[in-house]
RNA sequence: CGGGGCGUGGCGCAGUCCGGCUAGCGCGCCUGCUUUGGGAGCAGGAGGUCGCAGGUUCGAAUCCUGUCGCCCCGACCA
């Protein structure tokens, strides 16, 4: 490809309302532009590494048995309310409007397929010899994000490849797990090859669903999650599902003894520990849940949180809800603000945490008093006792090392699903013995578009993008310099069809411009080598390679450099064996 | 949805408080000449319903009302 003949729209300067590296850096590079609020054109430019980051996931998920296909943007409202999800997804789900029982008041754009390909499924997977199957595709997905942001890292209109498989069985050859291991491990060769640091986190599976989730990191500051890892990498988990070690008892068995304190009007934590003059460590939050209609009480430091998922899990049950201040009154007799677990009669999960603090304040069930002096065990029974908090700065893991929190970025999830959607779609399969059963599903989700942003966020410098050569919109630069001289365009012009023939992605910069415009494109849009011949170093007989993430200037002579280029590509790719 | 900010040629901005000549500047773009190893110089030039609608006024980018859009923080996030 000849620059002069392709479309690369570079800036000098970024947009003033782009704050992200990657977003500033794509915009300037010209490999994208903005239409509305979360939606991008992808330029040529950037439309090329998009296409190879779907190469290397389409090889990938061929691989390992996945079969693509393509499924419609527009579904019908019809089969999303069968599923309850035109509720659980809110304004998530886009709709087309229209009116009365126009077509578009029946017609929603896909969030993601489950409902689809279920519908496949229930219509031509009719017996359990034809599973397990793994269908998938790469399709572009609306969601009506409350606030898009940071470039392409959250949009409402996104590339993805999701992965739907079906089984009858859970364990054992053909079964749900045999299937997410391999999608699990392709997903690794993926991140791998696309050259991203990336790390596999246990994730929260949420209240319905399967009993496992991986969620796929890339670290950035420009991320939305939390990362929560041990410095020697022996542990990570994302923030809803990291486990902390069990803090220590320091008491020494002299306790104080419990009183009640008048607290008039001051109902939050903050408030009670200023008036007490206490720190929020020192108090015990109750806080009154309900599940499946019964109260639920938590106990949690005063400067802890529950983790509503722990929780869940702890209790056994299948979603906790904060409860309304109605029941809260019934339960604890008082006003919100003043719940207490003391002669609280209702199922107490304590936190590990709690269990070990002595001389606590709480709330004394009465409105407007607290207690001081509060002991577990003496004052309270301590029967349920659990990890049920967010970790914070200072936790330990269970194998003792501190954690460290990063922000990051989700590109993968795998997700074991169960029978959830068979069951609301009715998909069925008939077992040997002739019985109709429902479907065990998984699914499988990879974000294209952010790993286009997440490999800039992890990969660039002040001059620009420093691409992975696997994913590079060119994987050879050549700067030809004085143009105007026919020797250093023959030059250039040969190495270039040379290269292009040898299966080497390459440009040519043949624009008649000064060589600083030419190098400073060059970093900018961040192909990993650069060659540049010019007539300086023609005369002595050589020209120069240099690779964007650093290491030294080579000389090599022309009648050389095309091997030493081609193998210099293969050596940087670890996209493919060396 | 709550809080904050911003809409002026393709991009970055000034002008708005305090209304007043043909709305400026830099980058980019076009033409010519010179220049060519780290974002060239000179000369000439094209390009703007000042987001939109209504109002006030002799006169509105500027004041008032409404509205739309975009960005940031928060809430939300299958």
């Amino acid at each position: 490809m000849r620059w002069t003949e392709f479309f690369i729209p570079t800036a000098k300067e970024a947009p003033a309302d782009a704050f992200v590296a990657s977003h500033r850096l794509m915009i300037r590079a010209g490999l994208i532009r903005q239409v509305v609020a979360g939606a991008y054109t992808y330029l040529p430019m950037g439309y090329r590494v998009l296409r190879k980051i779907e190469a290397i996931v389409r090889e990938e998920m061929n691989r390992a048995g996945a079969i693509e296909l393509h499924m419609p943007a527009m579904h019908p409202i019809e089969w999303w309310e069968q599923t309850g999800r035109v509720e659980a997804m809110g304004d998530v789900l886009v709709r087309l409007g229209g009116r009365g029982d126009d077509w578009r008041s029946r017609t929603v754009l896909g969030p993601t397929h489950e409902e689809v390909i279920t519908e496949i499924a229930r219509a031509y997977l009719n017996s359990y010899k034809q599973l397990p199957v793994n269908f998938y595709q790469i399709q572009t997905k609306f969601r009506g994000e409350a606030r898009p942001k940071s470039g392409v890292l959250r949009t409402r209109e996104f590339l993805m490849k999701d992965a739907y498989s079906f089984h009858s069985v859970k364990e054992g050859p053909g079964g749900l797990d045999e299937t997410y291991q391999k999608m699990y491990d392709a997903y690794c060769a993926i991140f791998s090859r696309a050259g991203l640091p990336y790390v596999a986190v246990e994730a929260d599976s949420g209240p319905i669903g399967g009993d496992a989730s991986h969620e796929f990191m890339v670290r950035t500051d420009a991320g939305e999650d939390y990362l929560v890892e041990t410095d020697d990498g022996s542990y990570a988990a994302n923030l809803e599902r990291a486990e902390v070690l069990a803090i220590s008892n320091e008491g020494d068995g002299r306790n104080e003894s419990l009183k009640e304190v008048h607290t008039p009007g001051l109902s939050t934590i903050d408030d009670v520990s200023a008036f007490l003059k206490c720190k929020p460590a020192k108090m015990i939050k109750t806080i009154i849940y309900e599940a499946n209609g019964e109260a639920l009480v938590a106990l949690v430091r005063g400067d802890h949180q529950v983790n509503e998922a722990k929780l869940s899990r702890v209790a056994k049950v299948g979603r906790v809800t904060p409860a309304d201040p109605a029941m809260i009154r019934k339960v604890t007799g008082a006003d919100v603000g003043f719940a207490g677990p003391v002669g609280l009669k209702a199922r107490i999960i304590v936190d590990q945490a709690v269990s070990v603090m002595h001389d606590g304040v709480t709330g004394a069930n009465k409105t407007d008093y607290h207690l001081t002096g509060v002991n577990p065990g003496r004052d309270f029974a301590v029967g349920e006792v659990a990890d049920i908090r967010i970790a914070v700065e200072g936790d330990r893991a269970r194998n003792g090392r501190p954690l460290q929190f990063r922000k990051c970025i989700e590109v993968g999830h795998v997700f074991k699903l169960g029978t959830k959607y068979s069951v609301a779609m009715e998909a069925t399969y008939l077992d040997a013995n002739g019985k109709a059963q429902p479907f065990i599903m998984g699914c499988y989700g990879i974000g294209l578009n952010r790993i286009m942003a997440a490999a800039i966020e992890a990969f660039h410098d002040g001059k620009g993008i420093q691409w992975p050569m696997s994913i590079a919109p060119f994987q050879v630069v050549i700067c030809a310099l004085d143009v105007r001289e026919a020797e250093v365009m023959s030059t250039a012009s040969r190495l270039h069809d040379e290269l292009s023939s040898a299966g080497v992605d390459v440009i040519l910069d043949d624009r008649d411009a000064r060589p600083g415009v030419k190098f400073n494109d060059a970093e900018l849009l961040g192909f990993p080598i650069r060659v540049t011949i010019g007539k300086r170093g023609l005369a002595e007989g050589i020209v120069e390679v240099q690779e964007r993430r650093g290491g030294e200037m080579r000389k090599i002579s022309p009648s050389e450099v095309k091997n030493a280029l081609r193998n210099l590509v293969h050596h940087l790719d670890n996209s493919e064996p060396i």
